[in-house]
This record gives C-alpha cells, structure tokens and sequence, in this order.
DNA sequence: GCAAAAGTGTTACCCGTACACCCATGC
DNA sequence: GCATGGGTGTACGGGTAACACTTTTGC
C-alpha cells in the first residue's frame, strides 16, 4: 500500500485536475497457464472453450480483465479460482504480451502467469457437457504441441489468440523452473506426505525424459533431506511391494 | 502481424459494434533499466530527473505511455533511442510491476524492460546543467542500495515511484543472467575487438566480487572459443605491456 | 520366478576453486 | 626491481552420468 503525499499545494493541484483519459488506454488481463499432473503423471494444462466471439468455440488459457482496485497479481490470483474453485494456489508471473492485433476487439496487453496445480485436485467428470473446461496432456510435437484431452483433441495452433505462443513459453520457462525452484513440490499430491517416486515422475513429466532414479535419490537426500528442508515421517507400500520412505515437506 | 478473419457475419457484426471503453481501463508504460559501465567498470544506470508532477524533483528510470499503435517492445525500443540516441541495443523484457497505487496520477501497469549498453557509448558531460539525465554508479548497501553520480548521489529509496523495486529486480535478474546468457558481450566498447581481461571486469561488475582471471580465462576458452562463438584476431597492449590476445565476437 | 519399485554402491569424467609460477615491460 | 596484466599448469574436491547389483513382495 503506498500512499502518496502531495509535496506543496501546486502538486495538490496537478494531480485533481490531471485528466487520466487524454491518452487512449489499451485494455490489461492477466491470462494464467494452469499447469497439473494428469492422473498418469502427464504433464498437463487446463484450457477453456470460448462461448463468445473472437475465436468463439476454440479452446483457450483462462483469463479476465484487471479491475481497476485490484493488484494484477490479484487478478491472476482471482482467475485461478474462478476456474478452479482452488485457493492458496502457487503462481507466477512470466511475461507479458503486447503485440498491436493479438485481440482483434481492442489493444489488449495480457500479464501471462503459470500455476502449479497439485495432481488429481482437479477432477472434471469426463463427458459432462456442462462443463466448458478441459484438462488437456502435453505432447510436444516438431511444431508447436499436442493438446489431448478426454474428450478432445488439438493442435496448438487451433488455440485462441497468441496462446499457442503464451503456453509454449511457459512450458520452457517451467522446464528451467524446475532445476532451480521447488516448483517440482507444487504439483505433489500431499507436500506433507509424498515418496521420491512421486517426485521424480514430476520432474520427468516436466522435462520430457525419464530420469536415472539411483542419481535422483542421491541429488534429493542432498539437496532437500540432508539441508534439512524436507523429513522423512515413515513408509509407504502406495506404489511398490518393497516399503518405500515417506518424507514430508517442511 | 496477426490477421483475424471473422468466422461468420455474425462474427463480423459482433466485433463492429464492440465497444472498447465498457470497462475502465488502466494506463501502459514500458519503462526501461538502462545498464552500462561506468568509464571505471562499475556497473551503472541511467536516470532521469522528473521535471514535472508527480514526483518533480527526483531521479526515475526513462519510459513512456504506450502508443495503440506500437507493440509493447517498440515503445520499450523507442524509449531507449529517445533517451540515449542509440539504436539496435539488446533489450529484454524482465517483469511487469501493477500495484494499485504505484502511480498517484491514475493507474498504471508497467512493462519493465532491461538494456545493455556498451561502456563509453553514453558521453554526458559532466557538469552540463541542461540535461536532466545522469550516468549512476550502483553500489549495493544493507537496505536497497547507492546511487553515485558525478554531479548528484541519492539512495535508492528517494527514487520516484517504485522503482526502487524496479532496478532492484532488474539487478537480480542480470547477476543470474549473466551466468547462462552472452549478456556480459552486450557491454563491450566492441564486440568485433576485445581482450579477456576487458570482459572479465565486466562480470567483475555485475556480480559485484572479483574472478581468478586464470579460472575465467579457462572458461572463456572452453565456452566460446573452442566453440567458435568467438575467434582470436590479433593482438593488442592496450591494458597491460605485454601482448593480449584479441577476440571477435561473431 | 518374474516384474517393478526401493535402495546401495561404484566408476569415470567434468567442472569449479584455489594457487603456484613464468612472461613482458613501463615506471 | 616491482607492479600489473598476460598466460600456463596443476592439484583437489564435488557434482554428475551411467550402470551393476541387491531387496521386497504381489502376481
């Protein structure tokens, strides 16, 4: 909350009379790449079907305009609940998009976010018809990607708007996330119960090729348990016969 | 340049009698980190002096409204040529600041731009009352950090709006950068002819700590000579009395 | 017994850090 | 001769990739 102080009634002055409409004014959305694990630990995206015109009936990122008593920051943070009724939600602002025609109603500057949506907190009934949202998996193709959902399936060029571009760049910026934040953790069932398994298939998931788990176990017994960021709390037999460590994060 | 067909008549009415101004909208700027070394080597900025309200009186990044006809990084673009004449600078886009009340005239989201700009290239003179901007040395303090000019020296506190914030991040985001960008060659008096040890003292400044030249002379060898991102051109004794080598950036 | 995940261990190599040491030359 | 930059070399430790091998247990 920053409060101004006018320095001398001059000032005063300016800024009553200061007429914020002599410039026309482009239109401001933060548009939000909600990133998830598909049941199979794919990575995943969740777009909607556009009910209006422009690009009535294409799929797109959610997304809204900014009001004018919210931080931008805010309005990402309202859209992805909105969207997926999920609150406390990490997310991240990654770039912005300015081009003159991206939107063909009006100038629009859209503030491009991403999100980490823990796997299976989204559950869409498959087939229900009410529903204008759609997780769709990831497949990264020679040009552009994949979009597979349930029930639909796509090309990332039939996306509404520049967000074939918005979603590409998130997808490289996440894959360089990942070795050096623990955006990894966010997408975790229970981040206060998980095995290295789980873990590991996220970052597999991420970077698009399997991973050596000998080498993944030592570097996170390195980088997290012996640091002391993150406990071991007991065993688990969830996706093996042999007990496996359960740690929890702190 | 995106062209969008309507899809329908339909469509067509629908975008015709779109009314842009049914919701109040913000102001845009794309405001801009100007980087350069100091005759010294010692990482700098550019600022401006506010010559009106609000804010009359301090130091401020350059940047400007943006235009309904120009992309966001051509207003980014056009800043910096207004600012310091120079054209075809390396600019890179790094975070959009949209606070509420970061602006007393009215709202404003700001597209926050970085540039790199060779060392020399920016001559002000010193002392020359009639311009109202100004080279200043960056020096890290406990709370934000100094800013040291040959005329005026301020802490980063007393900067106009937040760009205290602004130039803060902007210097983060460059010490990472540097590690995994060419960023340190945008500095150079001459990419076309230049020694190691000039380079060296660029990464000296902006990660603010001195290098063993052995170790980075090594590093430069394996990651861009051996490469061929840069060859060897000649010879030159232009900062020590024995010959160093001269490299080209290509 | 086989498959799949859990877990231990080893090897070879790359890379960064820290230095020691020599060269050239203007002062 | 000494300070400064240019340049070569080396020794050590940590990180990483690749892989061999054992354990556990449901099927």
């Amino acid at each position: 909350m920053r409060k101004y102080k006018a320095s001398c009634k001059e000032e005063e002055e300016f800024l009553k009379n200061y007429d914020p409409d002599r410039y026309e004014k482009a239109a401001n959305t933060a548009d939000i790449v909600i990133f998830t694990m598909s049941d199979k630990n794919e990575l995943s995206v969740l777009l909607i079907k556009r009910g209006g015109y422009p690009y009535k009936g294409h799929w797109a990122i959610p997304g809204g305009f900014m009001q004018m008593d919210e931080d931008i920051d805010i309005t990402a943070a309202r859209e992805l609940k909105e969207e997926t009724k999920l609150d406390g939600i990490h997310i991240e602002q990654f770039k912005t998009f300015g081009a003159v025609d991206r939107d063909p109603r009006m100038r629009v500057i859209s503030i491009a976010y991403m999100a980490f949506v823990p796997q299976s907190t989204l559950d869409f009934e498959a087939g229900d018809d009410a529903s204008d949202a759609e997780l769709f998996k990831i497949k990264m193709a020679d040009e552009g990607f994949d979009l597979i959902g349930d029930r639909d399936r796509l090309s990332s060029h039939e996306l509404a708007f520049d967000h074939e571009e918005i979603i590409s760049t998130a997808i490289e910026r996440l894959k360089n996330r990942i070795d050096y934040t623990m955006d990894a953790f966010e997408f975790l069932k229970d981040k206060k119960s998980f095995t290295i398994y789980e873990l590991k298939k996220i970052y597999e998931a991420v970077k698009g090729e399997s991973i050596d788990a000998s080498n993944f176990r030592r570097d996170f017994l390195r980088k997290y348990v012996k640091t002391g960021l993150v406990d071991e709390i007991g065993t688990s037999r969830q996706y093996s016969k042999r007990a496996a460590a359960v740690y929890k994060l702190l």
